[in-house]
DNA sequence: CAGTATAGTAAACAAATGTTCACTCTGTCA
DNA sequence: TGACAGAGTGAACATTTGTTTACTATACTG
């Protein structure tokens, strides 16, 4: 029952990207009283799918949330419902929205590290990275997905596939993102 | 100036998952007439981050979106701001999140397709699938990722790494769920 | 320099918000 | 049979909402 009531809400939220409000939840539950609506809130409240600040209310994380379960090992049982974990894909992959952007790749340079031709890697923008990053950058003019090696003071880019050798910057090496997460799609 | 102020906005619903109210937002640019805010949330609507239905405000697909770049063939410059794609990753890829759940992946049996160990990938609900998908099966009573194949009438598993034969089923092959996407994070 | 957008203040407004109280109608369980 | 909890009705409530109007100050522009 109330799982019903919970599902319309969710229906609700990903169609307007906000929560209904008590009067327009009396016309998803077809009830004719709010208070009825006041109850049904209280208790997704309770369930912790919904909170309340002042009198505004507004999803938690596991209103959105996938559960997240486990293979044990060798890959036998499901974990149980109990200890189930709750992920938000937007909010796990990506740290800081503000400096972040995707990139559609282009190439198989980087099969090595499970990362195909029209994946999308999410990139955080810095002009930093450690030696062993997968990095955006610029080499000679060029742009460029590859993996940072910094040798001593000199630094080069690196792919994963045997198929290419490595590049030396001949003059510049300029550094714009750093990968922090790759996504594919099937079909 | 309105850029600080959707960044501001941005903030806000990062933190409370909803879009302030005007009298929040009087605080939040530190202004002291609801006109200013009314003004500003107009400017954001021209701009296409935030609509309205009714006079309630929500936020559009592009106020969440990260925008998505691509490098063009060989890999040289960079898509032009104009032709920006919006993209979040939740809606891009879980299409019907009610009948969906993630799994974290243990092993190497899938490594061919560039789904490691550690991997996360979503989980599409369904008891039947076509050859070539990943599924998550159970097979004589055992848990497992692998793909399907279907030769005739007789279904097994098949992993995407050299090192592992063939499953075929003694007696059950019972398909829970077909892999939609893969997602990995590095560090 | 005058003219005109732009950004803001201040006050007043109807409409909608979430909350509360008292009450009814089930069905269940002892 | 009676008690009781669950789910819903209906009305009243103070607050808060977004909107509108009129007016001011600042800054840009030709």
């Amino acid at each position: 029952m109330i799982n019903e009531r919970l599902e319309a809400i969710k229906k609700f939220y990903h169609r307007h990207k906000r929560l209904p409000s008590y009067s327009e939840m009396l016309q998803l539950f077809t009830l004719s009283s709010k208070n009825a609506v006041f109850k049904i809130v209280q208790k997704c409240i309770g369930l912790g799918f919904i909170k309340k600040e002042g009198n505004k209310l507004a999803p938690t994380s596991k209103f959105f949330a996938l559960p997240l379960v486990g293979l044990v090992k060798a890959g036998f049982p499901i974990l149980a419902e109990e200890n189930r974990d709750y992920l938000t894909l937007d909010e796990y992959l990506i740290e800081d929205p503000q400096s972040s952007f995707l990139l559609k790749v282009s190439g198989d340079s980087l099969i090595g590290l499970g990362i195909f031709d029209g994946d999308i890697v999410i990139i955080h923008k810095k002009h930093q990275a450690l030696s062993g990053d997968v990095v955006l950058a610029q080499i000679d003019t060029e742009w460029t997905l590859k993996i940072l090696k910094k040798d001593g003071v000199k630094a080069y880019l690196e792919s994963a596939n045997p198929k290419y050798p490595p590049f030396f910057p001949k003059q510049d090496l300029q550094i714009f993102g750093v990968v922090k997460a790759v996504v594919r799609k099937f079909n």
